[in-house]
DNA sequence: AATCGTTTCAAACGAACGTATGAGCGAACC
DNA sequence: GGTTCGCTCATACGTTCGTTTGAAACGATT
């Protein structure tokens, strides 16, 4: 179970797990050096600051899974270029966000809460950093959308994706929480289609 | 302009506020006490810690808006005995949401932020006091919801009522973030309509 | 073996934090 | 008129925070 990592790689699972625990604010450098059994001042010496350290470890789950999101939209795209199906495009973006936050063991979990502690605490740099990641593939998502639903407004497809992402985020978020003693187990395959059904409804929405 | 309020409300309007601007880490004792011009050991004074102030915060909005949501979903019930329509019932607890949540005065975002910051918390006592709050609502809903739509499965009716929540609940707290320049300003009373429609298709789709 | 860039180390820094304290104040009460 | 009670005040306390420092250890290259 000790850890052949290096120090740099060890600190971004630490910080992982203990920001997705705590928050970002309510954990200090020290908690972080301790639990990774690094020294503290290899934090400041590796990353900068404790700033860069939330951005490197936020950067490295939502690059891969936004590029993963883009080249599903990339594949639908290619398959028909009159424009893809409505389902297909929404499946582009909701299926890599299962996808890669349950596969991995120690984080992977982890990083949905993350996620969510980022959306609900306003710090600029978080900010800015979101709107780095998402705006490119919201404004790709919001293309192909307007393609695929010619009668809907512009505005009207911003919202409608914006509820789309919140039904997503929330049920990522909440899925293992607050459950019912009566409700069985679900698969992420079949949780994937009941969130393109209920979304691609609402879209069509008169 | 000049406050006529005592000094606990004071500390209250303005710890709201600055929570929804700043996070609650980050905005410090003195923050408030200074920005609500009373003395730094008011905080203390009046509410024991600051864990108890951010929990006042919390519940002087939550539950008189759990408590609209109850009284709007008797509303209807009360109205067609044979059970409300699906759009109703939606609006019975999408509309004290927004209506609760400051509408005009500044300090609405305050809560949706909280809250988004309680659905991360993975801590049980916040734990238990959202499964408090929430569930006589949230089996209220499910009990009106099979009446309203008998052809659903009892989870599918569980799980579309998460997906709108959580579009309910990211709207709420993105809304005012991320918006593109085109964008025209929209009235609360036009989202909430649009919520309904999008979710009422949700939860009608095949 | 000597050199040099990179990484780790223990120790310290000043600033900001939440909280505690005891005196001071005006109004209400006996 | 003296005492009590609720509240406000300035000030201090001890802790923890992110960051910095300069030296030591390491590994590769010459």
């Amino acid at each position: 179970m000790s850890e052949p990592k290096d120090t740099r790689s060890r600190i971004l699972d630490v910080a992982e797990l203990l920001f997705s625990e705590n928050g970002v604010d309510r954990v200090s450098i020290r908690d972080i050096t301790t639990k990774a059994r690094v020294n503290l001042a290899a934090i400041n010496y590796h990353f900068g600051s404790k700033e860069d350290l939330i951005a490197a470890v936020f950067e490295r789950r939502i690059v891969p899974m936004n590029e993963a999101r883009l080249a599903a939209l990339d594949a639908v795209e290619r398959v028909s270029p009159t424009g893809p199906r409505l389902e297909d495009i929404l499946e582009s973006f909701i299926r890599p966000t299962i996808q890669h936050s349950g596969g991995t063991t120690a984080g992977g979990k982890a990083f949905s809460r993350l996620f969510g502690r980022c959306l609900s605490e306003p710090s600029p740099e978080i900010e800015a950093l979101l709107k780095r990641q998402f705006e490119p593939l919201s404004e790709r998502l919001n293309a192909a959308l307007i393609k695929a639903l010619p009668k809907l407004s512009r505005s009207d497809i911003f919202w409608r994706l914006k509820f789309t992402f919140g039904a997503l985020h929330h049920w990522h978020l909440t899925k293992d929480r607050f459950r019912p003693a009566w409700l069985a187990k679900t698969e992420d395959e079949e949780q994937i289609k009941k969130l393109i059904a209920f979304s691609a409804a609402g879209f069509r929405a008169a």
